[in-house]
DNA sequence: TCGATTAAGTTTCCTAGTCAACAACATTGA
DNA sequence: TCAATGTTGTTGACTAGGAAACTTAATCGA
């Protein structure tokens, strides 16, 4: 027999609870600069590495071609994200920042720093590196696994 | 100067990354009993404590109103959950699992345990026990925090 | 070299949420 | 007792993302 504390004793329960209330409170913050949690995802990535083909950047953020195709075309009307057709492959193009989408990039850092303090700052120390290391391990994982979204 | 790896660096970025995989493959897990992750979490938090008026439950799954309302309204249509009218409060109503949500409830739970297996298996017993005593931590410190929703 | 297949992005349709306006009812206080 | 206010749940407009069909271009193989 399943007893009903068994049923909460799930970690991807509790995981989800708590990554959706650091998302919730992220998007709340970052609302302020007029940018989504998923815009500010899209030009970090951008911002490790550009110009990024969006076929690139929908596998690196787990999300599908459409997504990424919809969610760039945003940022390229907000100014904050630009486009360069490719010349060898006339279907391809790339993304990078614009001077604009670049210069946020440190607010959001911050506003981001701000909310890991809020909701890991409780946490000590050893605690909080502990999960870093915990969540490197399993996201690694999931990069083996990945089935291609698509 | 904010450097491109400290920018990876948010505990909040990895949790999300985390968690959306595990969701992910837990929702293609369910499908095949037709019910998404937002029903058996529904489910299930009825499955604690029922029966249970809709608002109770938007607040312990973080969602709103119109989304519960939306939500419990199709898990009436598939014959898993059930209403009660209050007689107090002509506005108000409770909500049960049917004898059919009750019986899929150990169903579901053990495609929740596999899920669970199948990612966090790669932990050794003291870091998956560690991840989830700083779950909890972090879970109990949003309920205080927690901003009414909606 | 040209048809078949594959690849890169876009678009359309659908689902599932939020938000805000709303209706119905309850409560409270003069 | 009844108007003002608060509460419960629903609805409609809107948004973001997924799935799959589609367009266009590249590549591959006889």
């Amino acid at each position: 027999m399943t007893s009903a504390s068994e049923l909460t004793d799930h970690t991807g329960y509790w995981m989800r609870m708590v990554s959706n209330a650091v998302s919730h409170e992220f998007a709340r913050k970052v609302s302020g600069e007029d940018v989504t949690v998923a815009e500010w995802s899209f030009m970090r990535a951008l911002y490790d590495c550009e110009p990024t083909p969006p076929s690139v950047l929908a596998e690196r953020m787990g999300m599908t071609k459409g997504a990424i195709s919809k969610l760039g075309e945003r940022l390229v009307a907000k100014g904050l994200v630009e486009r360069a057709e490719s010349q060898q492959d006339k279907r391809a193009h790339s993304l990078s920042l614009t001077t604009a989408g670049r210069a946020k990039i440190p607010i959001l850092a911050a506003l981001a720093d701000a909310n890991d303090a809020e909701f890991f700052g409780v946490l000590t120390k050893e605690e909080h590196e502990m999960l870093d290391r915990i969540l490197r391990i399993l996201a690694e994982r999931r990069e083996l696994k990945a089935t291609p979204v698509d």
